[in-house]
DNA sequence: TCCTTATGTACAA
DNA sequence: TGTACCTAAGGAC
């Protein structure tokens, strides 16, 4: 599930069905990991909701901030009250009077001060959602390194919230080889990744999945019948291994990189 | 019932 | 570079 655009997802939704006017709320960690700090927050209301790339930020009293972070296999499950028993995995539930959301298998989720909080933008790159960042930082460092640009778009201290899906989809859009190095990649391209990662993401908080195929692509416009890939948005490469490129029709390749599967088209991403 | 896989990251060697 | 970690779904038996 998450990608950038998922977290802000949710920072929206925890705010919507949370925030200050829907009162104090329920806290607790039925799974138990996170029950001290659970018990600490009870009955606070949620102030505010952030996020920054693929870290996650809820606060509750003016300087207590619970930091999630959902790593491979977080989930956020929201839902109208009353809540059903949780189940022994929920590390942490709210719940007021009209909402419910249970977070399941986080990597991170802990209470933090400003300064921890603070330390953690600090370290991150731009992220093509926050209305504070531009193109410029990331590009110091793509410019400079001899690194391929599929690793370089999936280090968060470079870009914040590109994951493995929106890597493989953008440099696709661009018919960029995965494996050239960033210090080749030009400022007119990198500024062009950039404008479409940003028109990309806001997209991917709207609808709540990942779409990248343009509208001249889709199924409709090319005369073919409709598909929805797996994870369940409309794809080019991403996760389509073997399968035929929906514009030139070879052999959709994919191999390791960076600890990650890697997804291209050997014809269409030639440079 | 077991095995694999997954939109992620941190740390050890 | 390898491994550990958190959970759930799907497929092979």
């Amino acid at each position: 599930m998450p990608e950038g655009h998922t977290i802000h997802r949710l920072a929206q939704d925890y705010r919507a069905r949370f925030g200050t006017p829907r009162g104090p709320a329920r806290v607790t960690s039925p799974q138990g990991r996170f029950a001290p700090a659970a018990a600490q927050l009870d009955g606070h209301a949620l102030t505010d909701a952030e996020a920054h790339g693929k870290h996650l930020f809820l606060r509750f009293r003016p300087a207590d901030w619970v930091h999630i972070h959902l790593g491979l296999f977080g989930k956020v499950a929201f839902g109208d009250a009353p809540a059903p028993p949780p189940t022994d995995t929920v590390r942490l539930r709210l719940a007021n009077g009209t909402s419910y959301v249970d977070l399941r298998g986080p990597t991170t989720c802990a209470l933090i001060t400003d300064a921890e909080k603070q330390a953690i933008h600090d370290r991150l790159g731009p992220d093509p959602l926050r209305p504070d960042a531009g193109p410029s930082a990331a590009y110091r460092r793509i410019s400079r390194s001899r690194t391929t640009i599929a690793a370089l778009l999936m280090d968060q201290k470079v870009v914040a919230g590109v994951g493995n899906v929106y890597r493989a989809e953008v440099l696709f859009r661009h018919g960029i080889d995965p494996y050239r190095a960033g210090r080749d990649i030009t400022p007119a391209e990198w500024d062009a990744i950039w404008a479409d990662l940003v028109g990309l993401m806001r997209d991917g908080v709207r609808d709540n999945r990942i779409d990248t195929v343009r509208p001249e692509h889709t199924p409709e416009a090319m005369g073919r019948p409709p598909r929805v890939d797996d994870h369940g948005g409309e794809v080019y490469v991403y996760r389509r291994a073997n399968l035929p490129c929906h514009l030139c029709g070879a052999a959709i390749r994919t191999a390791p990189l960076a600890a990650r599967n890697l997804f291209w088209c050997p014809d269409c991403q030639r440079t």
